[in-house]
DNA sequence: TATTATCCTATAGGATTAGTAGAATTTAAA
DNA sequence: TTTAAATTCTACTAATCCTATAGGATAATA
């Protein structure tokens, strides 16, 4: 499942690839035009932009603005941040690798190689998609 | 996600296609060799039974069996009925559908489009591929 | 200095996951 | 007919994750 976080995060991208002079845009302006919870949104911007996609500016006249071209943004690096792992089971993970405790072979594990297969079919998508291919 | 009462499932019905006579295996000698906590494992088996997947006999000498060919389960009828949806979002599962309550309109949405392309070809592997196959 | 906005920490409530406990039921074999 | 072995069923619990929300600190602008 894909958290509403994920989301909420991606609308908001989309929202902000939309100002291409790169003003900032508040907070309050992305909530409402997209029905998403204020506050909740706040700690997603926050974490957008301690991740390099998003640069802020406090104050009168401050917000929110992309900090790269939407055509350099990889959903696949948008997904990692806001969702954790692409793959299904963290033994097949590149990023986010993690043992099983209960499978003593990997390479002999049917589920493992089904989800590999999995994890490449879906990453393909995402690495090949950027925030400018949505908009279209 | 994959739950691990997913992962158990399937690592369950691989074992038992294994006995191709479909005498019936009990409980322990599945969580013992797949190291799977009994109990949990109690309720997994129920569960694959009562969705038409396999059959059990109680008493001395029962167990559980598959009911079907290996090579007639496929594996998306398992994920769903363990998994619950393949989709990422509810408002592009086939079988699963919800509608957002954030999105005015689904067919302008770009997470919604970008999710149809990620279900088909997720769906696309999890259709093709049968019990028999991760086997092989 | 007043106002506007982000920044940051903490936390609450609900849902889900993973697992546990224990008794009831059924069956086969002694 | 008794006993032991197995599934079946209901209910419970502990831990974790998700979705927010609250409130004050900080910074920038007019």
């Amino acid at each position: 499942m894909l958290s509403k976080k994920t989301k909420y995060g991606i609308k908001a991208l989309i929202y902000l690839s939309k100002y291409e002079d790169n003003a900032p845009v508040q907070i309050e302006a992305i909530s409402k035009s997209e029905n998403i919870s204020r506050k909740f949104l706040e700690s997603i911007l926050l974490t957008l932009r301690k991740n390099g996609f998003l640069g802020s500016k406090k104050g009168k006249g401050g917000g929110y603005y992309l900090i790269k071209e939407p055509e350099a943004i990889k959903m696949s690096s948008v997904m990692r941040v806001l969702d954790g792992p692409i793959a299904m089971v963290p033994c097949v993970s590149l990023n986010f690798y993690e043992k099983c405790d209960d499978c003593p072979d990997e390479n002999a594990c049917a589920v493992h190689n089904l989800m590999v297969e999995v994890r490449d079919s879906t990453l393909k998508i995402f690495n090949n998609k950027s925030l400018a291919d949505l908009i279209k």
